[in-house]
DNA sequence: TCTTGACCTTCCAGTGACTGGAAGCATTAG
DNA sequence: CTAATGCTTCCAGTCACTGGAAGGTCAAGA
């Protein structure tokens, strides 16, 4: 496989794949063109990093992640461990997305035609207590 | 106030507020020896931005965030709409990142997370149907 | 008074994770 | 044969900071 089909197929545009292989994620041979060839393994393994970049993991995640994926002897309870972290991440962001949803919401409906000049709704949002 | 004392009041890193500075969200006064002098608005301000800014909003989103924070006629349509805008890309955000946990959680219930090799979590990850 | 150290200033360079563009070979379709 | 597409490398830019150098300011202590 070319490096085209491989982005066709993995989804990761080609300049991202090759941006990956400068940082080490992959290193597929070359044909005497200096054309990259990718075998299927490392086609998966695009896949992979490209799932999990999708589900937030950064590239060092990632890469600790295709460690253990690369290691055969490796524990699951470190994966465990990376995901469950990255979980923990993921709900405190939804919780301060709501908190933020309602504070908006209730902004917007309060200051719909209010010409004062002090709004307590927005004293509220900016006040050091309530952070 | 100098900026060290907003800095800690508003949980943002001095380098960060001269950085705001320099993106036009704040201007603060100066005092004789160069040092800026901020205000409580400013304070109130830098909290709001921060607050925006971990819930993923990008500079831009900020600004016109910021503009509903400032405008003394806020209440009009347009900058209504923009926080309408706002709170529907919030609820979008919610469910993706919903949809994330769901989909890691899932994993790490699956994954026996003990000394073993085999672990659903990457199983997943490297499986190329379920993509 | 001098000095030490914390705090402030500006400017320039680097980060992460790409992304875009230029310049130049290789391959393929018409 | 030519034009278009695809591949290569390299360099520069993006966003939102972040770190460091070099230097000015200020309050406290010997």
């Amino acid at each position: 496989m070319n490096i085209g089909e491989v982005a066709e197929r993995s989804g990761i545009p080609t300049k991202t794949i090759r941006y990956y292989e400068d940082i080490g994620f992959l290193r597929p041979k070359r044909n005497e063109n200096g054309y990259r060839i990718f075998e299927d393994t490392e086609l998966h393994k695009l896949i992979f990093i490209g799932r999990a970049r999708s589900l937030g993991f950064n590239i060092e995640e990632c890469r600790a992640l295709l460690a253990l994926y690369d290691d055969k002897e490796r524990g699951s309870s470190d994966v465990k461990l990376i995901a469950k972290q990255h979980v923990q991440e993921i709900e405190r962001k939804i919780t301060d997305l709501i908190a933020m949803r309602d504070t908006l919401t209730h902004l917007i409906d309060a200051c719909a035609g209010d010409h004062r000049p002090d709004c307590p709704i927005l004293d509220n949002l900016s006040d050091v207590k309530t952070n």
